[in-house]
DNA sequence: GCTTTAAAAAGTAATGT
DNA sequence: ACATTACTTTTCAAAGC
């Protein structure tokens, strides 16, 4: 009997180390991405529910907690694209992705698709160009958005295109490569979004 | 006048069988020209046949998995193919080995553009996963009957795990009149 | 979970000319 | 700037780790 209470005690304390290590991963993470104090306690709350639900079994723990901080970020409205939380992360992407997919599901998250737009302020201050750029990239994406150009397309090329096309109009112009870096897209991705875009917007 | 349905095309078939019979697979693949088989990559010996064309993956409890098939006859050639090879070897195979469908896979066109992010929403998010970052398909689980289908912009569709031949038919005439319903077919 | 086999859809990426 | 190849997703069985 006295095993057994020790078993507990060891289980509990396990149980809670692994929960403090979560919780500093997503700390760690956090930082190095550079979002607010709230999304971290957003992805706590998952994590915490993800863990309550019994998800974490068969999954890594740096995995789901990973995962809990790519949907916070979503659901707070200031979304990282997989590459990005991949860069901060010792997941591999591809595990991400369908650690995400699975307890999105069984949380019930109901997360709604990423809007390209979400990525417009962060890339295009990386990029050092204007409120006037941000909000042509803005309306270019509004308005290929609404003539189905969107469905099926990555959100970060697309907000790429869009700043890129915008950089040219506002002459404040940006090269297909300074841009495809930040948003870590590829120059062809850019080029084939970019073309659609401005043909959408009545330029050509 | 072309219904969507009219546009089915089976893709693939996946069925099992079994020839009741245990096999040594280590001299099958020496008697059998052109077949794989690598034990410590995978249990299964690969043969593949090329008229119907299709891939078999033969067990050593003489259990048989075949895919690729563009129908449901061509499983029913291309094992029987496979049979007939075995007898050759002086193989023992059962008269009638039951063959059974487990997977079909179709695809289709709806002769619309679809917007996958207003789909998504109006099927429903619970039932529906879709993430362009990772993969450009909307995925749908429909409940009856019991497929998955993916939904691409340009309309043009994938509908698998049905058994039956008629499942990609009902899938794909349900999944028209829901997204219509929802006043997504332009 | 993973390993292998096949097939479609469309986007993205890496490599080659 | 092109093309080609390859990988992403879904489904399913098989035997074994």
């Amino acid at each position: 009997r006295l095993r057994k209470w020790q078993e507990r005690i060891r289980t509990k304390d396990a149980g809670e180390r692994n929960l403090q290590f979560a919780l500093s991963e997503i700390d760690r993470m956090a930082s190095a991405l550079g979002v607010p104090r709230s999304v971290r306690e957003v992805a706590s709350v998952i994590y915490r529910r993800a863990l309550n639900e019994d998800l974490i079994r068969g999954r890594s723990i740096e995995g789901v907690a990973t995962s809990a901080l790519y949907a916070a970020c979503r659901q707070e409205g200031i979304p990282r694209s997989l590459d990005e939380v991949a860069e901060v992360s010792r997941v591999p992407q591809k595990e991400i992705g369908r650690t995400y997919r699975y307890i999105s599901q069984e949380l019930g998250l109901e997360l709604k698709p990423v809007d390209p737009k979400q990525f417009v302020p962060r890339f295009a201050s990386a990029l050092g160009l204007s409120e006037e750029v941000q909000a042509k990239a803005t309306e270019i994406i509004d308005v290929s958005a609404e003539q189905g150009l969107l469905s099926g397309k990555s959100p970060t090329g697309f907000a790429a295109a869009a700043i890129y096309a915008a950089s040219l109009l506002c002459n404040e112009k940006k090269t297909q490569r300074e841009v495809a870096d930040v948003a870590q897209v590829t120059e062809v991705t850019i080029r084939n979004r970019y073309q659609e875009q401005i043909e959408a917007m009545g330029f050509r | 006048m072309s219904a969507p349905a009219d546009s089915i095309e089976i893709q693939n078939v996946v069925a099992s069988t079994g020839i009741g019979q245990e096999l040594d697979l280590e001299a099958l693949a020496d008697d059998l020209p052109g077949a794989d088989f690598n034990p410590d990559n995978f249990p299964g010996l690969v043969y593949r046949t090329q008229d119907p064309k299709a891939a078999a993956l033969i067990f050593r409890s003489g259990k048989i998995v075949c895919t690729g098939a563009k129908s449901i006859d061509d499983v029913h050639e291309a094992l029987g193919i496979i049979f007939d090879k075995l007898r050759g070897l002086s193989i023992p195979v059962d008269e009638d080995p039951e063959i059974t469908v487990q997977n079909i896979v179709s695809s289709a066109d709806l002769g619309h553009n679809l917007n996958l992010n207003a789909l998504a929403i109006g099927l429903g998010l619970e039932d529906v996963e879709y993430e362009p970052e990772q993969f450009p398909g909307l995925v749908y689980r429909m409940d009856e009957p019991e497929v998955v289908i993916l939904l691409f912009g340009s309309g043009k569709i994938v509908i698998t795990g049905g058994k039956q031949t008629n499942d990609a038919e009902t899938a794909v005439e349900e999944i028209v009149k829901r997204i219509d319903n929802l006043g997504l077919l332009d």
